[in-house]
DNA sequence: TCTTAGCACTCTAGCAAGTCGAGTGCTAAA
DNA sequence: TTTAGCACTCGACTTGCTAGAGTGCTAAGA
């Protein structure tokens, strides 16, 4: 059960009185859990305010016109509009922290498992979830520009060689070569020293102007590395997601069209992919209030999303996707404290004299 | 939309007249395809059989009370039970193959993309999915048993190293590991020839039983090596799915409880990784149906299922998700049909050599 | 003996009418 | 400016009804 966020007054500026805010911030609140229309009499008994009911509702009329509130039809509660979402969010108290024991819960988790990578974004995915109650995905860090680092080249059989590809910010890959002639261990090594020397520092286009050589292995391999270097370089986002049962539970996604937008999220050409290269820019946590205006291709979602990793060298990004309606003061502390994790996660892997992500 | 299956005789020893036979057939091919109860009248008159609905009825008596149909309520028509699936998979000509078109076209998207088996195992399951309309995973091959068969230590930075394990069959792991002291890549070379020699063909167990050496980093690295092989055999298979939101569309997943039991196979710890451990073990298609017996953790949804790869080295396995009154026919083709497509993949990609998967 | 026409019976889906309750908006008084 | 009171609105739910699809049984026909 996330807390209640806090009710402070809005800070200066605000174009709504301090009461409005307070209201509009009940409405947000009352029905991120009930999801139902939120009356003027219910919030009144259920937050025990001192003005009466016909207050509230004079306010709610204001809120409405102001364009923070609708209704779904004439008798109903009020309902916050993506405007009264977008002005709730902006006023929020964005330094909230999770509980020092749910801290602790999360991290412990992170330690037990390998140290690998791959391991803790697949796992940093279904924590944040489950510590939320929504879905919840994260990209494997890559850096926004493939750099050439490193090449080994391993003789596995005569007649096959293992090429490992290192980039700047430590993304590696590997894929096995067939060969027209058997090589030894030795002869491949000098090729790769020789490759190493040539093309460390490098991207994919510098490296396609280079001369070709007579050696027509060198060749080969230089072809397959400007290949998969500008294949990575184009290559979409690996997403782990978890927690999308969370999601369909509410009532707002138990209709199947809407059940399946949110779906076309996680499949193969996801309509996020954008978003998160985006996302990806900024530092900090970035709420994106979907099913309007520039985001109107979304489904009726709301996402929150932070970039995590080393800026200068490889980056990802993770947040949760869930109902507009959601608890964003809890999802946002989560997603903060969740990014920070794995920043620092990941600063500890690559070595200690590079600091994670930047405080903002 | 998928053919009608074969209606043939059943094959001899059959405890069904073929009449019997062809009823439960019927009835199975017209709820696969409206997924309501099927009538004696509707059966007569869509399939333009010689009999008349009331003779129909009475077979229909026979078979329920064989327990090859059901009612859900008095009034209503039939149902296939289970048993009824069982009997029409095990009596299905399973020998069909997809269209010469459709598989041209399957085939072509493959080729279409950069050789690398990450991408071919996704792949196949979104064009699985795509093609039966359900959903579908892959999961990445791997051996049964991890065996080292090779390591390659490269110097990154001073203090940082990156190692790569390569195991029998293909598979590769890679890790940074940090170092105490600064090591030159000569040394490093040194190292990882002498372990090469001592390692080559060894489980991790036998790994384990090594005496210590007096270098400590050569510890260090074996430890290492034996907890990544240790950690590799007790890995969850590492699976890709696709097309989710087809399953959703179908009627008997759009009550919650039921979409939120299906939607659990594709989550972190999914129910069905025991049965993907299972079917690895045997050639063909497997066809299992859940929601009874021995697969009553499962919500009702069916798998057809089949491994891939290389028996003697690695295998996956991929199959299709659907719920039970799916094309069994033409989905059994779909998944035979991408199984021998990847492991004729995989084989070009090892080593031609190397013949993929046995044609059971 | 098998097949089929006829008929009574059953059950659901869908519609219409009616009731209940939560909620609004307005007015007038405090 | 706040609030009590009241008329009004609209959806959710209930009840009663009907049409339609389907079965099971019986008796006649091949």
């Amino acid at each position: 059960m996330p807390p209640i966020p806090r009710l402070s007054a809005p800070s200066s500026g605000s174009e709504l009185t301090p009461r409005q805010h307070t209201i509009l911030s009940l409405i947000v609140h009352e029905f991120a859990q009930s999801a139902e229309p939120v009356g003027s009499r219910t919030l009144v008994e259920t937050y025990g305010l001192d003005i009466s009911p016909a207050t509230v509702r004079n306010e709610m009329k204001v809120l409405e016109e102001l364009g923070y509130l609708t209704h779904p039809h004439t008798s109903a509660g009020r309902v916050p509009t993506h405007k009264g979402y977008r002005y709730f969010v902006q006023h929020l108290e964005q330094e909230a922290r999770l509980p020092a024991a749910l801290e602790r819960t999360i991290r412990h988790q992170f330690y037990q498992i390998q140290q690998e990578l791959d391991q803790w974004v697949q796992l940093s995915a279904s924590v944040l979830a489950q510590t939320v109650q929504n879905a919840a995905i994260t990209t494997v860090p890559r850096p926004s520009d493939t750099i050439f680092k490193h090449i080994e080249l391993i003789s596995l059989q005569p007649h096959t060689m293992l090429m490992v590809l290192v980039f700047q910010g430590g993304t590696m890959r590997q894929q096995l070569i067939a060969l027209e002639d058997p090589w030894t261990q030795a002869e491949l090594s000098r090729l790769s020293d020789r490759l190493n020397q040539m093309l460390t520092g490098l991207d994919a286009a510098r490296i396609r102007l280079l001369e070709p050589n007579i050696d027509p292995l060198f060749n080969q391999v230089l072809d397959i590395v400007v290949e998969t270097m500008e294949h990575e370089d184009a290559r979409g986002e690996q997403i782990y997601r978890a927690g999308i049962g969370h999601v369909l539970q509410s009532p707002e996604f138990t209709l199947q069209s809407q059940a399946r937008r949110f779906l076309a999220i996680f499949e193969q050409p996801s309509p996020i992919e954008p978003l998160l290269q985006e996302a990806r820019r900024f530092p900090g946590v970035q709420v994106i209030i979907g099913g309007e205006e520039p985001y109107d291709h979304l489904p009726d979602v709301s996402l929150v999303l932070s970039r995590y990793g080393r800026p200068s060298q490889s980056t990802g990004i993770l947040g949760v996707i869930g109902p507009i309606r959601m608890s964003y003061g809890f999802t946002i502390s989560a997603v903060r404290f969740m990014a920070d994790l794995m920043s620092s996660l990941m600063a500890g892997l690559y070595g200690e004299g590079d600091v994670g992500e930047d405080k903002s």
